[in-house]
DNA sequence: ACCCCCTAGGTAAGCGCTTTCCCGGCAGGT
DNA sequence: ACCTGCCGGGAAAGCGCTTACCTAGGGGGT
């Protein structure tokens, strides 16, 4: 493995003189030397040691990414607009799943730390856990205190700039556009009970059957796991306990197509016997037959807006809070509810 | 920022001790010393800067991955089999976008050879560019030299082990599957130009023709971007060069559902006017109407085994080329041609 | 009681780079 | 011709950690 050492003595010169004309530093370096310098990194194929300029160097330049899942399009869409905005600004990003586990979160935030990244993105839902959003904090505010920059998506209780996507109003949207149709059997195919996710949006639905003069029994919601099999599974449980559903609202995209999955094997129609909205947006939505109603959250811009944060200069003004708003997109996969 | 030199004087002792302690190496130290170490770690909140770590030390731990695009379901599926592998190996995955830039994964392979990584996995289709190629096998051969491990994914020309999948039999299938059912007149959605997993896939299908005593003309082929915006537009093309058409096939799922909208707003009925077959076998292709035909790549399998050559031992054997085999899989999509 | 060896802990030499500080030499001013 | 002021280049001091090597002390064997 070749060194700068080894490169400055085949071009005879010092150590010195190879860190100026490798990193082009402003100091003015003599044209001979700059080309044998570079002839000789050219011939030991020299690659500089990260880590050691890293070291060296006081600057931070790379920046790392917390999601549950990058192969979830949810996260799939945020991390495209995170990495735009990072590669724009010629940043590295690394790229960590937690996979839903609050402890490996923690150990994702000490390992960024540890590898002086410049900031730390969050994204994903919070977890309804005291103990561990204390933890989490502590940890975020510690890396802060080292001059790293956080930015969270969601988790509002973050220290650090945040954007936040607005689950609770979407949730409502989605309830809200139900009950005007006409709908008072609502079931809702819930995510995770203990991501703040689930619980927001949830919120956002409770508040519109309430002003519509409806609750949400304990019948009518069903936990389920965050992906299209959980969607099925919840879909099948909801149809056996309310026989008269006329309505289900999903509190994402890929559950509510287990849902559509789940209805169609059941030969019901959708949505002449039961309408069915989702949440998100994804991409498929469109694709699947009937195509989806749903809330759409600007995933990609979300993604773009919490880099730009995190890449913002400094935090003089204190943490900013951006909110994205969420928005209904009727397709076709709603309707009034069928006459009895 | 704590270091190390913080923590042993904070604590009394030196800072082999407790680096030691730290890292708890063989070395026994007392338990007393222990404690109170631990303990000025705790206070101070020391967090070892790894950049230095990996200075200092020989071993080489994080992997680096190069793929065109997490975002991309293909890429999501096969880096979820990465990870996982990773993660049990208790390794960091640094996860870098091309954007099928071959520049940038020039790039992207420099820099994770500066930051030491332990091993590089290289996914995604090569480029038909033989400059391109020897390049990059130039970056991958020093990389080699210094002690990384290179596993490539496709891309057989490459140094290093690989897992390829089948592309051009999966293409043969897909192809032999329509001429079985009696379609003559294929119109083929393929991807960019210059990817060869285009040109492999493409070159099965050419070979099915063959063998059932057809050929693809060059109206019959449509070049396009790899998603489904680019399936959508080359979809419409063929229709209008070729109004014979009884049936499409896609190169990808992304492809093949950009199609089946496209089909849709024409009002053409699928698989009853015009058959599709896709290839990868997405999540998505089972929830479209109607459900996929598609060719099936065990895509996850497919990360899991590149990561495990990646992290085997040494390669004394020599590289090792494994092949992931493509499958058949007849869904609503695809049924024998109208009789005219 | 003496010696030896083992053990726990410390000392210090790097790892590969950046950057400050210093030095020698050249040009320009008087 | 001499001094001053620059300017290009080198020497060397770190950056924060690991680890080979060394040392002091205690226990056991004879």
């Amino acid at each position: 493995m070749a060194t700068l050492a080894d490169v400055a003595r085949r071009a005879g010169v010092s150590t010195a003189t190879v860190s100026r004309i490798i990193n082009n530093s402003p100091k003015p370096v003599a044209e001979a030397l700059r080309e044998r310098v570079l002839a000789a990194v050219a011939e030991l194929q020299f690659v500089p040691n990260a880590n050691a300029q890293q070291l060296a160097r006081a600057d931070r330049t790379a920046v790392g990414v917390i999601v549950h899942d990058v192969s979830d399009p949810y996260f799939a869409e945020i991390t495209r607009g995170l990495q735009r905005v990072a590669t724009d600004h010629g940043r590295l990003v690394i790229i960590c799943n937690s996979y839903r586990d609050p402890e490996r979160e923690l150990a994702y935030v000490d390992l960024l730390h540890a590898h002086q990244t410049a900031a730390i993105v969050l994204a994903g839902s919070g977890y309804v856990d005291a103990p561990i959003t204390a933890r989490l904090d502590g940890k975020l505010r510690l890396y802060q205190s080292t001059g790293g920059r956080v930015s969270v998506i969601g988790r509002h209780e973050h220290a650090g700039d945040a954007v936040v996507p607005e689950n609770e109003p979407g949730g409502y949207l989605a309830g809200d556009a139900l009950y005007r149709l006409g709908h008072t059997a609502i079931g809702v195919i819930a995510g995770p009970r203990h991501l703040t996710t689930t619980t927001d949006r949830l919120a956002g639905l409770r508040r519109a059957a309430k002003e519509h003069g409806h609750r949400l029994g304990a019948k009518q919601v069903i936990y389920a796991d965050f992906d299209r099999n959980g969607g099925a599974a919840a879909a099948a449980t909801l149809l056996e306990q309310n026989p008269a559903l006329t309505a289900i609202a999903a509190l994402n995209d890929s559950m509510a197509v287990g849902a559509l999955a789940c209805l169609r094997e059941r030969g019901i129609d959708v949505p002449g016997q039961v309408s069915l909205i989702g949440f998100d947006d994804m991409p498929i939505s469109v694709d699947v037959t009937p195509p989806l109603s749903t809330v759409r959250l600007p995933l990609e811009e979300i993604g773009i807006r919490a880099m730009s944060l995190a890449l913002r200069d400094g935090d003089r003004d204190g943490p900013l809070v951006e909110h994205a708003a969420a928005k209904l997109v009727l397709r076709g996969s709603t309707a009034a509810p069928p006459r009895p």
